[in-house]
RNA sequence: CCAGUUGGUCGGAUGGCCGCUCUGCAUACCGCGAAAGCUCUGCAGGGAGGAAAGUCCGGGCUCCACAGAAACACGGUGCCGGAUAACGUCCGGCGAGAGAGAUCUUAGGGAAAGUGCCACAGAAAACGAACCGCCAGCAGCUGAUUCAUUUUAUUUGAAUCCGUCUGAAGGUAAGGGUGAAAAGGUGAGGUAAGAGCUCACCGCGGGCUCUGGUAACAGACCUGGCAUGGUAAACCCCACCGGGAGCAAAACCGAAUAGGAAUGGCGCGGGUCAGGAGCAAUUUCUGAACCAGGUUUGUUUGUGAACCAGUCAUUCGGGUAGGUUGCACGAGGCAUCUGGCAACAGGUGUCCCAGAUGAAUGGCCAUCAUGCAUUGUGCUUGUCUUGCGGUGUUACACCCUUGAACAGCGCAAUGUGAUACAGAACCCGGCUUAUAGACCAACUGGUUUU
């Protein structure tokens, strides 16, 4: 799992789908919303997931905003793990950008509060997209463990769709 | 023991599971690469602060400018001596102010170089002033006395005098009131009234004076005879200091895309229609007509050559994203000795002690320490209280004793919150600001005991 990095990756993912929890704010983009001649130009469509961090100076000073982080760090790597360790689907989608925007009640409540509040942010978020590939006609590849970086099958579909602007 | 002053130290600890980053060693299983190597994996070790903060000063370092500094402008500093790489910092003193004291505060040069300002109130806020008041003399009015004249009384005139009132021109700065501040203060003499007008003391100014001190300054003596209102954190003057920008500095490597330059190749064919092949197609073959850039030149008018435009390939340079360096051995920490009142300097020994870049140094849990609250218990200390108690006694004091309560201290249990301020970003020296709680040392004042 990578990290973003790039102030326009986090513009770009700002744009996508949003969920609301009490502790943080999930933002995610699939690539597969992004319209071909954009998509020809894109250069990391090969199945990862990247998130990103977001805590602004609203939430409380240096101190307070490192803390608030390192909690949501803490909970997606735990989240991502288990996962892995159980060895079914995993909560994250391949192919997407994922922002978590830290708010201040995520210093304060307790560890496993967090990690319910993302787990269901997630689970909303895996449906909306679900449902958004499935109106464009196409749908979300399962994660395989496998799955070859390789593939030119996706970009050749994607040609074909008609440019649905999101 | 209580209250306080100053300086300093620490600012949770231990353990478990799971992670992040850096360094070293090992490894070559997966992946990348021609290789070096990167990645992966394993082990070991390091990993936020006293302010990392504010970015207010001073430096190192880098680039730019000037290559000689100076001057002007602008900015800063401002008692004296020392420390320091430097400072607006620090240390030790001096002056002034605050406090009972330990101690604290202090932007503390120049106001007889000049300009300006001093609200309100007040006469006046300054080229040394005059509202009220006080005052001798002058002029006028009035009164009294004396003299002369006249007379029954009166009247008139002159002179003198004190007082009241009025007026003009003065004298004065005692007193009044205003104000943050009013032209030295107190006392005596003096005067028409007053006044440094004179004198004593105090204050103030001056001195190639003396003593102490490196100096700021302090003391003494002599002298002047009251001059110099305040404000320079108003302009200003004087002395000293400062070139500018900053690690997003700067150096190196350098993808894709667009654009630029050089060299070389092509300079050709292109679409339309008809027919054939083919399951079909944006594929292929054949034929037809049309179009097939510009300039110069040769020519048999078919076309050939050169250049430009166009197009393709290669190379180059600038340079973006990105990466590497800068970047952690330093005015370094600790211990100790020597010099110095101290800041600090020197010597010796020892240690290596963060290096991220959407930004690591963490998440969760357990135990403990400490803090707070409640409860229980004990102690003796203090306040209070009980007693046909004891001793001395004018009231009363001391000793013994009883205990409900309060305060203090110790111990135990339970609960609670989990610490306050706060996160390195090139590095040092400072300043300022924030900070729960704990501890240490020295000193001051008070109380008790000896």
């Amino acid at each position: 799992m990578d990290r973003l990095k790039k102030r326009s990756d986090f513009l770009r993912v700002a744009r996508g789908h949003k969920q609301v929890r009490r502790a943080l704010v999930l933002q995610a983009w699939h690539h597969q919303m992004v319209p071909p001649e954009q998509a020809a130009r894109e250069t990391s469509t090969d199945g990862a997931i990247r998130i990103g961090f977001t805590v602004t100076k609203k939430v409380g000073n240096a101190v307070v905003r490192n803390r608030v982080r390192r909690r949501l760090k803490e909970a997606v790597r735990l989240l991502e793990a288990s996962g892995n360790a159980s060895g079914q689907k995993s909560a994250f989608l391949p192919n997407t950008d994922y922002v978590v925007v830290g708010r201040l009640s995520a210093l304060t409540m307790s560890f496993a509060e967090i990690q319910r509040d993302l787990a269901a942010a997630l689970d909303k978020i895996g449906a909306q997209i679900g449902r958004r590939t499935r109106q464009l006609g196409k749908k979300p590849e399962n994660p395989a463990p496998d799955h070859s970086p390789t593939d030119q099958n996706p970009l050749k579909e994607q040609g074909i769709k008609p440019t649905d602007n999101v």
